[in-house]
Order: structure tokens, then sequence, then C-alpha cells
RNA sequence: UGGGGUGUCGCCAAGCGGUAAGGCACGGGUCUUUGGAACCCGCAUUCGGAGGUUCGAAUCCUCCCACCCCAGCCA
């Protein structure tokens, strides 16, 4: 861990906690929960909701819990509720005994509910939808009081019960909260708070036919597990009144509730609607694509846990709408794996090159740093051989200005190995493609430094044709070309999908060091950034995922030579 | 036209009346057997705008402007 990562930055958040620690508001504890719905995967903005309630429980010693908001039936499944404590598991963070679901409450929160009606702040209603979506008024007019507001306590018990005995059928009536038709907040005008809905649910099965909605449902449970702070997104702030109104009716422990701004990401979107349909209409592969925001993508992909907490710290907490450059992410991945992937040399597009003068039958191994960052990481034994290949992009037969790798004539040097001089090119007669490259090695620079201590400028990385093995590396770019994707082209995301977001490379050639490489591993191929390998890999056909690039001042340099 | 929010560098973001942190991006340099990494330097006389209060304002007050969210029996 590093020190910035021990280290948080103050946000407002912090700042409410540590005074209410200091008054004692909460008697020193700190409780707060991730209540996502299970009804689909978890995505990076998820990660930054985790990473906020975790942790601030484990900065001021508190707990945090994880809950299932799981009152809709029709869309939540089982399956997810197991994905989502994959991922967060695997992104660190462990909830203990804590683990709660809202369906376990649905005892409870019919009696409150009874309360409620009770205490003549809640009604069944029988308009219908559109009855009702009438007599809601608008943003700007005033909603008118529902025929059925003022049905006796009696009638309404009677109702409500019979609302759950199954009485009545599947969206004829609803229990609603009494509280100001005329609030400037649509949430106040009457909110439903109970549904008839026969529909199996993944925990209590067939038990309820009625089901509490979100703000009825969401603050009881708070208020259930003492929740101290409970924090959520900005779309919420307009529900905080009706959170503090149902507690307070009845007259139950009352926590916080706080928003603050969800994340987005540039050149890649968020929504679940939108995630969706990059699924179904086969943009990606799937949810766990690496080219996916969502945490099994981003796994697959070959981010570390590390790498996204630490990201999730840097971007901060505020409730400001903002949209965090991707460049950011790239940067918190690199700064990781710099640190902890093993260096390992491997060619994406194999340039064959003969040395002339290396005796024919020859090998020999040449010994190579595991990872110059850290030196307890070692060192390995690379063969080498009068075969081999570079990567294509070293050579160039007519080499602009600034580019100092291998061209007819220049020397350049073999990491680890030998400075090489390229003598001959050797070209398709038909196509006049470069295929093989004739170079001459000099002996006295094994291990790539020279006695006569002459320089050179470059320093390529190899493998040995002979004992290379073959792989398969999935180069991943952005999936969208702007920005903010369907800002322009009149809101259609999918008109912004990079045709190029995914290259298959089917040629590559690796080291042989890594035979027995094991799915998740992370490796930096040198000069070319970090890979993973992927879990179609097999040890018969190796598969690579491009994690990242590395920083690449050539590439630069190369842009702004073709746009002069 | 109702209600709730937000406006500090290209992108995030500290700041809470005492004279604009930090990160990313960007530009320049040192070093280098990864054009990687590391390191150094530069990058808001100014905080949406206009007034006002004050010795002093990004921070307080007033007005204005811009943007975001809300009319599911979704969460």
């Amino acid at each position: 861990m590093t020190n910035a990562e021990i280290t948080p930055a103050p946000n407002f958040i912090r700042a409410i906690v540590e005074e209410d620690i200091k008054t004692g508001k909460w008697d020193g504890r700190v409780v707060t929960r991730f209540p996502p719905e299970p009804n689909g995967y978890l995505h990076i903005g998820h990660a930054k909701s985790i990473c906020l309630n975790f942790g601030i429980a484990l900065e001021y010693g508190g707990t945090c819990h994880l809950r299932f908001d799981d009152t809709n039936p029709t869309k939540e499944e089982a399956e997810y509720v197991q994905s989502i404590q994959e991922d967060v598991r695997w992104l660190g963070f462990d909830w203990g005994a804590n683990i709660f679901y809202a369906s376990d409450y649905f005892e409870q929160l019919y009696e409150c509910a009874v309360r409620l009606i009770k205490k003549g702040k809640a009604y069944v209603c029988d308009l219908s939808p559109d009855q009702m979506r009438e007599y809601r008024g608008t943003l700007t007019k005033p909603g008118k009081e529902s025929p059925y507001r003022n049905r006796s306590a009696e009638e309404n018990l009677d109702l409500f019960s019979r609302m759950r005995a199954g009485e009545f059928p599947d969206g004829s009536r609803v229990l609603r909260a009494r509280i100001d038709m005329a609030s400037g907040n649509i949430n106040m005008r009457d909110p439903v708070m109970y549904r008839i809905l026969r529909a199996h649910h993944h925990r209590t099965g067939d038990k309820w036919c009625i089901y509490p909605l979100y703000d009825f449902t969401h603050c009881v449970s708070d208020s259930l597990e003492r929740i101290t702070h409970s924090i959520c997104t900005l779309e919420f702030e307009d529900h905080r009144p009706l959170y503090d109104w149902f507690l307070d009716e009845l007259e139950v422990y009352h926590p916080q509730q706080i928003e603050f701004a969800r994340l987005n990401l540039t050149y890649t979107v968020m929504s679940k609607r939108k995630l969706v349909e990059l699924v179904d209409a086969g943009h990606v592969r799937g949810w766990d694509d690496p080219r996916m925001p969502t945490i099994s993508g981003m796994r697959r992909r070959g981010y570390s846990p590390e790498s996204i907490r630490r990201f999730c710290e840097v971007i901060g907490v505020a409730k400001r709408n903002s949209t965090v450059d991707a460049a950011l992410l790239e940067h918190c991945v690199r700064e990781d794996l710099n640190r902890k992937a093993p260096r390992v040399m491997s060619v994406l597009r194999p340039l064959r090159v003969v040395l002339v003068n290396y005796p024919e039958n020859r090998e020999e191994e040449l010994e190579a740093i595991n990872n110059p960052e850290d030196p307890a990481m070692g060192t390995r034994r690379v063969p080498f051989s009068r075969v081999i290949y570079i990567e294509r992009d070293d050579f160039r037969e007519d080499p602009p200005k600034q580019f100092y790798r291998l061209a007819p004539g220049r020397e350049v040097r073999l990491r680890y190995a030998y400075y090489i001089k390229c003598v001959g090119v050797v070209k398709d007669e038909k196509s006049n493609e470069v295929i093989e490259l004739h170079c001459t090695y000099d002996p006295e620079t094994r291990g790539g430094s020279s006695p006569d201590g002459r320089k050179v400028k470059a320093t390529l990385h190899w493998v040995s044709a002979a004992h290379a093995l073959q792989a398969e590396v999935r180069l991943y770019e952005s999936l969208f070309l702007t920005p903010t994707p369907g800002e322009q082209k009149g809101g259609d995301f999918k008109a912004d999908i990079n045709p190029n977001s995914l290259v298959v490379l089917n040629s590559c050639r690796v080291e042989p060091g890594l035979a027995d490489a094991a799915p998740g591993d992370s490796y930096q191929f040198e000069r070319q950034g970090y890979f993973c390998v992927d879990p179609d890999s097999s040890p018969t056909r190796l598969v690579f995922n491009r994690t990242a690039t590395l920083r690449d001042t050539w590439a630069k340099i190369e842009k702004g030579l073709q746009r002069s």
C-alpha cells in the first residue's frame, strides 16, 4: 500500500462523520451500508460507493453492512447476489457477519405500515396507475387528493390485510403515505408504499403478493440496522424529506442520509440500461468483456483491486456532477502494475531477423531482470539463438528524423543480449513488404554493453524464434471514440462506438517462461504495456489481454510528425 | 412556471474571513540496457457574473446567470 492510499483525502462526508464522532451524536458508532439491488452487475461507479462506505467504516473503526435491496422480485435474481458478493470481496472488502436483505424485513415493514395506517398516516388507494398520474399533478401544478384518502383507519387496516391475503388482483390497489398532495416535492405527494404484485421472490418465494417500495423500505431497513450514515447518490436528495418523514412518523431510530455525486468516466457509459444494450446487441462479448466498466470486466482486463481502490480515493467525493478523465484510471493501473508485474519479452507483430554471423546451431541463455522496480523479484534466463523475432514497428527502412530504432546500417541493442547491426533487408517480391532482416551481432556486447563504451540509441525486445511460444493477444482501446458518448449525434451513444476497441493478434511470440502463466496473472510486456492472462487461455493456446499500454513517447512524437 | 442541488486550472478536487493544496493531463529537462519507471521545473494575481459588508472575501450578504435531478405501483 502506498502512503497516499492510507492517507485518505478529506471530503465532506468524512468531515460529517468526524464531527459526529466528536460530538458523540451516534455514541461514537460508525455504521454504513452498501445497498445494491441484485438486478445487474457491479461497475466502477458502484466501486466508488463501495470504497466510500467500506472505507469510512474501516477508517473510523465502524462497520459496513452489505444489504441487498431486493424489493422488486420482477427484476432481481439470486445470480446477481452471488456476483455482487464476489465483486465486493474481490475489491478487498469484508462485511463479516453483516450481510442483510431488505426482504428479511418484510414482516417488520408490514408492521410499520400498519402503525402508519393506525396513525392515519397511510391509506389504501384504489386509483388506477393512470388516474394516479393524473392526480399527482405536474412539476409546476399541485396534485389533487385521492377520493380514497380519507378512508377510516379500520377500513384501511382491513383492506391492507386483504391486500396481503391476496384478495385483490395485481395493480388494483396500493398503500400510500398520507402526506401532502400540494407539496413542491413530488415525492411527498402521497407516495406509494406497497403494491400488489404476484411474482416469485428469490428469497421469500411466493410468501408475499405485496411488496414495499424503495422509499419506505430503505429508511426502515437503515433504521433496523442502526445505520449511522446512510450514504447515497444525488438523485435521492429529493427523497430525503420522505426518508425523514417515515422515520419521524414511525418514531424510530433515525440515521442521517447523505448524498454524493455518482461517478462518470470519459470514453465509456455507466448506466445499466446502456450497458445492457451493449451486451444484448453484441457490441461486447458479455458483462465481463474487458472493455466493459463492470468490475468483472475490469478484473478480466487485468485491473487490480488495489488500482481500483486507489482510483476511487484520488477522484474524491463531492456533490458536483463530474466526469473523470479515463486517463486517471489508466494512470492508477500503471502505477500499481509497474511495481508488481514481472517483466517479460513478447513480440506482438513479429519480424524475422537472422543473425548472419551467429553460429548455426548455437543457443545460449541470457540473464534478464524480472522487475527493475523490485530487485527482490530476481532474474530469469531467456534463450537466444541465430533466428529471432523483433517487433515490426522497431524497424524502418526509411526512418524519420526522430526514429532511433533499427534501420539499414544502424546498430541497436537487443535487451539483455547483444548489439546487432542491420546489414540486409529481404522483401517479398510481389508485395515489396519487408519479410526478413539480416543482421550481424557483436559477440563482445553480450549482456547488452560494449567494452569499448560505444553507445546505441535504442534497446529492442526480442524473442528466440526456436524457443518462443505462440500466443493470441487481444488489444483493447476505449469502447467509445468520444469522451461523452451520445453527446452529439442525437444522443445515440452507440453511434460513437470505437470500431477498433478490440484488435486480436494471432501470431504473437512470447518468452518460453510464460508457458505456465495462469489466468489472471499480470505481466509487463517490455516496452509495450501490461497484459494479463485471459480465462480463455490454455497451456496449448495462450491468450493475453492488454490491460494498458505503457506511456509511449515515440507514439506522441510520431503523431506530431504526421501532423506537420 | 414548482421543488431540490451544483458552479475553484483542460479533467477531478482541497479550501470553511487572513491573502488559491494535491492528483491526472499538458509542456520542458535530468537519468536510463523498457522512447517505461524515477526525479526536477513550469502550468488559476484568480475562484460562474455583478454589486455590497470588512483592514482583509473563493470563503459572509444581495441580485443575476448557467448546468444537473424530480411528475415508476423502479431503485
